[in-house]
DNA sequence: TTTTGTGAAGGAATTCACAGCA
DNA sequence: TGCTGTGAATTCCTTCACAAAA
């Protein structure tokens, strides 16, 4: 495929949901996959499948299909999750706690190098991972120290801008916004807002479209 | 606009984000707002604001805007966020935790009725909501008994489909899957899926692809 | 005058259908 | 034969531009 097509955003996120099949075949030792099999697992089209590979490359065997340590390989090298990425979080609340804490992240190669609140009384415990919660007051110096590349939000939304603005300001290139708020930063920093009362409010709407037992 | 123009399902993600500055407004006493202006706070079309709304009615008034509170009225009787909802949980690992107690859910009409874990360890244990933890086993019978609309699973990705299927047997309408993996079930029940790892991977990609300073 | 509601235009993403290759 | 890679067709969604209404 042309390296000049336009690769659509919702391609991005579909790489990452293949990727997940994939890991769970590769422990099977299952070595080779169609695009047929893996759409059937992800619920999406087979054509979408590999129109989506390919906007990367070639990654296929015609009349075989898909290596799936290769194409494993490939989608984490395409999303970059092959490498090790450096994270703060500000937001020391119980969803803040479970993101900082979880299994599948670390195994991901999301770092958490620090983490911050605004809350007096939580400065100076320590959380499980290890971390020692900071004041916000520190924020700015701590991530040019440490080289934090993603600052995910987990505040109260009406913190959330002000939150993003320190990030920006110390430096941050990408925030993940988990706040249900959309926040705004300047052109070379990459927002991720990640309401996910969204999908709480969507599947009420589609459940009373349909008709009650 | 007609009743039977196709609804696109963005539409109806964008009509909870609209709702978020809508709370905001009403709380600092602001009673009417333009699509131009709540476009700007959702960083969507202006035009998009109009037809998303014209899809379910007409309720702005030209050459003023949109009353505040009508509005928000409105959206919140289309996405049926304007009445109570019974949910219950499993998988209470941190972020089974994180969601349960959540003040934003439970002010949206959220409520938890039954929070159930497989691990022996944890059951009979009070969470700070109320709520007893229970064994899988009960998930059945404590469904019918508490008339359980919606069931969320933050268990591990490997009992995401199993938990589903328990669900649907129980005869759950709808299903939230927070745990990394596509679950699917059959026609009548609806599911989202809402794996929000991808988010992370969908900005490591972005971040790769910009020049690093 | 101002801002909505909406048909029409335009653009983007998905799916089809088949050529190309192992 | 079987499955990928991809131009073409289709479907879907967004934005424009302006008539309609307060």
């Amino acid at each position: 495929m042309k390296k000049t097509a336009k690769i659509p955003y919702a391609a991005i996120e579909r790489l990452a949901l293949y990727s997940r099949p994939l890991r769970v075949l590769l422990k099977n030792g299952i070595t080779v996959i169609s695009s047929e099999k893996l759409a059937e697992y992800c619920g999406v089209n087979p054509a979408q499948v590999r129109k989506d590979l390919a906007y990367f490359g070639e990654f296929g065997v015609r009349g075989v299909g898909y290596d799936v340590t290769d194409l494993l390989r490939e989608i984490k090298s395409i999303l970059a999750t092959d490498r090790d990425w450096t994270l703060c979080i500000i937001g020391m609340g119980n969803l803040g706690n479970a993101i900082v804490e979880n299994e599948n992240f670390r195994n991901m190669g999301y770092r958490f190098v620090a983490a911050f609140d605004k809350d007096q009384e939580k400065h100076g415990k320590t959380l499980p991972c290890g971390l020692i919660i900071q004041p916000v007051e520190k924020l700015r110096h701590l991530v040019k120290l440490l080289n934090v590349q993603i600052g995910v939000i987990t505040t109260p939304p009406d913190e959330a801008q002000r939150v993003t603005d320190l990030l920006v300001d110390a430096g941050v290139k990408g925030v993940l916004n988990f706040s249900p708020t959309q926040v705004k930063a300047p052109k070379g920093c990459v927002i991720e807002n990640v309401d996910f009362a969204v999908r709480f409010e969507n599947l009420a709407y589609h459940l009373s479209k349909v008709p009650r037992e």
